[in-house]
Formats: structure tokens, C-alpha cells, sequence
DNA sequence: ACAAAAACAAGAGCGGTGTTCTCGTTGTTG
DNA sequence: CAACAACGAGAACACCGCTCTTGTTTTTGT
């Protein structure tokens, strides 16, 4: 499949790879605004115009750092996930909530780069939209498997009864991800992955400045609010109740 | 006190509004990082470096318009506040809620302004802090007139206790703000804000699209269950149930 | 093995940017 | 009315993204 062929594409894959490590240096160093096509160059000991040998273009350029970043900020909510496997269902949803939380905090401006406002034009290139669902998938597959051991249960519809058109989104959703959860279910799913990096952006962003001081107590409780909230309970729930 | 003295003064007020609403709708066409200094005052009719006799920096001309953006949301939030003074607490929570998410489907790229990523280098000038929290503020006064009137119930600790260092947050806040607020419900109420922009900033900057269609229906669901999920409620509730 | 083709790096250049400085002009004020 | 501060214009500096041309080097087809 991926066999590499000559010393050219070889190189090709490594100088890629340099102009991407050097754009995240200077992401961290300076902003996404910040970030120069000639200063990337420069730190390479290239001419600026060679650089178009590999991206086609600045937004190119952040558009595959957006794409890696998804990536990996998706990967350790994955991992999360998977060594939490033992875990009881409010555990497991909590260890992947650090996660994304724990990622952000440890790349910041990564974070900024691809939940802060859109830089480039405007459209999210179609490559990013699957790296940017992994999130949301682990989140997925935290109710889901809470729902397979009985440990979840569905929002009371007596308070707050669902809307029509929302069903039908929750409905499409389930199908077309075909994924074993009550429809019911989904509302809460989705306005809580919403809600989680409403709080990690506001923790990022500096709204929390001179209000929330116990940062990592705070983001663990409303995150365990936000499983309750769902309806992924501890142990499974008879029901009948 | 503010009695307009001479020509100069008055066209230095006149000049400076200008500049701010060319800016604004350059923004408007183009994004935050596409502003541009020298384009504004070429559509002023101006040459670039007369600017700086208004604005020390672009970064400057930046943090008026957020300061400007804040005040706008707040004023909007606000007055959905006072407008809804005669309904029950949940239907004024909703109210404010919709509110800022009106603006901010209104004025999608001073949204992203200030709450996307800081664009300006990275620290929010202490005149933004403010503005800034007039949102918050509303929905505090939602909560704090519901518990006056006896419709605020306090979160059950049994299943998810409120750590210690949150609590001591929330004791502080409820000091410094002056408040008539059970600390406990601080904390959600916290919680509640943050999610709501979470809410709002995916919508807008694109990750539903695919996920939720009823937009709308969607919104006022999730935040009904958010103001449920403050304690915030229709009616007073007997404080020994 | 060798010629044609493709990929590449470099350099110059275009039009744009934020910012600073200088220099007349023009209101303000003692 | 003179001294002063505010102002607008213009030139200049150091950047920026991007394009085009020109040689060189690697790959590819015969």
C-alpha cells in the first residue's frame, strides 16, 4: 500500500512533516494569527515560495494543523475511553471528560485553533469533519455502553417534554451512526458534548478569571452533573422505576 | 460633565464613532483577522497613519469593538430581563437565553470576536471584564429572583456533593456580587453560563451542522433543561419537599 | 541507458499589511 | 495674538501571502 518509493517522496513525507512541527512551534510561540508562511520557511533554512511545493496555501497549511489537532485530541479521548473499559459508566463519561479537558489545557492554542472562531475563510473543509467527531463519539459510546449494562436511563419527559423536530434529528442521528441508543437519549447527548467545551473554552479563554478559582473541582463536578444529566448512571437501574 | 467643548472634541467623538463602525463592518464582510487598518482608513478617506491618532494599535481598535460587542449582548440580555419582569423564572431564564443567542446569530462575527479565540495577543484588557460579565449578571438576577419568590430549589448533594474548593468559590462570588444566593446554586449557575455559550458557539461556528437540524426546537429544549437543572423553577416549591 | 517529464528550490517581484517618523496646518488657550 | 497641542498627510521600514521564472535534480518511459 504505502510503500515508499524513492528518495523524493521520502523526503516529500519529511519535509511536510517539518513545516507542520515548525507551525505548531510558532502556534505556541505567537497565536493562530500570528502564524507567518515566511517565518515557517525561515526556520527551515528554505525560501518562502518553496513552501508552496507543500501546502497550497496559508489556510492550507492551518487547515491540515486543525485536521491534526482533531486528530489527536480525538486519539486521547479514545484512549480515555478505552482504558476506562472497567470502569462504571459515570467514571468512564468523567475520564474522557478530563481528557479533552487535560488535552486543552496542555495545548492550548491547538484548542483555540479548532473550537475558537473559524480563521481561515470561513467553511470547514469536509477532511475535518470526521477527525472532529471523534469527541463526540467517545461520548457516544459511553451511553451507549451504559445503555447496554442498563445503567441509563431516559430523561423525564414530564418536565421538559422533547420537541418534534428534535426527535427527528436524534432519530436521524442514531441511524445514520448506527449505534444501539434510545433516541431519547440523544437530545441530552448532544447538548452535553455542546456544553463540555463551553466550559473548557470559557476555562481557556479567560472567563473564568477572578470567578472559578478551583478550576480541576469545578470542571469534575458540573462534568459529573453533566453525566447525571444525560442519564448514565453508576450501576444499572431497574425499569420498572 | 461631559459638556462638549469645542469643534475639535466634538469631531474627535464624530471621527472615532466612524472609525469604529467602518471597522465593524469590515468585520461584518471579512472576519476578525481579516480587518485591516489601512483599508478603513481608506474607505474613511483617510490615510493609514491618521488612525493612530484615535487608536494606539490595531489590537486597540480590536478591544474597543469587543468592549462595544459586550455591552451590545449585555444591553440585549438585560432588556430581555426586564421585558420579561411579569413571567414565571423559567420562562425569563428561556428569555435571556434566547436573547443571547438572537445577538449572537445577529452579529455572528463580533460574536466570534469575543467568544472565539482571543484574537489581540492573548490578555482581555481589564476594561473587558466589565462588559464581559453583564450576561452572567442577568442570569444571576434570574435565579436570584426566583429564589425570592420561593422558586429556586438547591441541588440534591446526595449524588453528586459540591467539592469544597467550589463552595468556597461560590461563597466568595455570592460576596463580592452582593447577592441574595444560596451559595449552592452558584455553582450550576456557573456551570449553566458556560454551557449556554457552548451551546450558542457550536451553532455558530458550524458543529451541528449534520448533527441538529431543529436548530430552534434544539435551543430552547436544551436550555429549559438547563434552567431545570439550576433549580430554577415555574412555581414556588414547598422548602420541605 | 538515455531522453522526456515531473518535482523541486531559489530568487525577484507585486500588492498588501501594521507601525513610526517628520512636517506643515489648524484649532485651542493663556 | 502668540504659544501650544492636536491633527492629517506622506514617506519609509519591515514584514506578510502569493506568483512567476529559472535552473537543478529526481523519476519515469522507452
Amino acid at each position: 500500500m504505502s510503500v515508499i518509493r524513492g528518495a523524493r517522496e521520502r523526503a516529500r513525507i519529511e519535509v511536510t512533516a517539518a513545516i507542520k512541527e515548525e507551525a505548531r512551534r510558532q502556534l505556541l510561540a505567537e497565536g493562530p494569527s500570528r502564524l507567518s508562511l515566511r517565518a515557517v520557511a525561515r526556520e527551515l533554512g528554505m525560501v518562502s515560495s518553496a513552501l508552496y511545493r507543500y501546502f497550497a496555501s496559508r489556510d492550507d497549511l492551518l487547515t491540515a494543523l486543525i485536521i491534526d489537532a482533531y486528530d489527536s485530541l480525538g486519539e486521547d479521548a479514545e484512549q480515555a475511553l478505552d482504558r476506562s473499559r472497567s470502569e462504571d459508566p459515570v467514571q468512564r463519561w468523567i475520564a474522557v471528560c478530563r481528557a479533552v479537558r487535560g488535552w486543552a489545557l496542555a495545548h492550548p492554542h491547538e484548542y483555540a485553533l479548532i473550537y475558537g472562531s473559524p480563521v481561515p475563510g470561513y467553511s470547514a473543509p469536509l477532511d475535518t469533519i470526521g477527525p472532529a467527531s471523534r469527541v463526540g463519539l467517545a461520548l457516544i459510546a459511553v451511553a451507549e455502553d451504559a445503555h447496554a449494562a442498563g445503567a441509563l436511563v431516559l430523561p423525564d419527559e414530564t418536565v421538559t417534554p422533547i420537541p418534534e423536530g428534535v426527535r427527528a434529528d436524534a432519530w436521524r442521528l442514531v441511524r445514520d451512526l448506527d449505534r444501539n441508543l434510545p433516541a431519547g437519549a440523544v437530545a441530552g447527548l448532544v447538548a452535553a458534548w455542546a456544553q463540555l467545551f463551553g466550559l473548557i473554552s470559557f476555562e481557556l479563554f479567560g472567563q473564568f478569571e477572578r470567578v472559578v478559582d478551583a478550576r480541576d473541582e469545578f470542571f469534575d463536578h458540573t462534568v459529573a452533573a453533566l453525566a447525571h444529566q444525560v442519564g448514565i448512571r453508576r450501576s444499572p437501574v431497574l425499569p420498572a422505576e
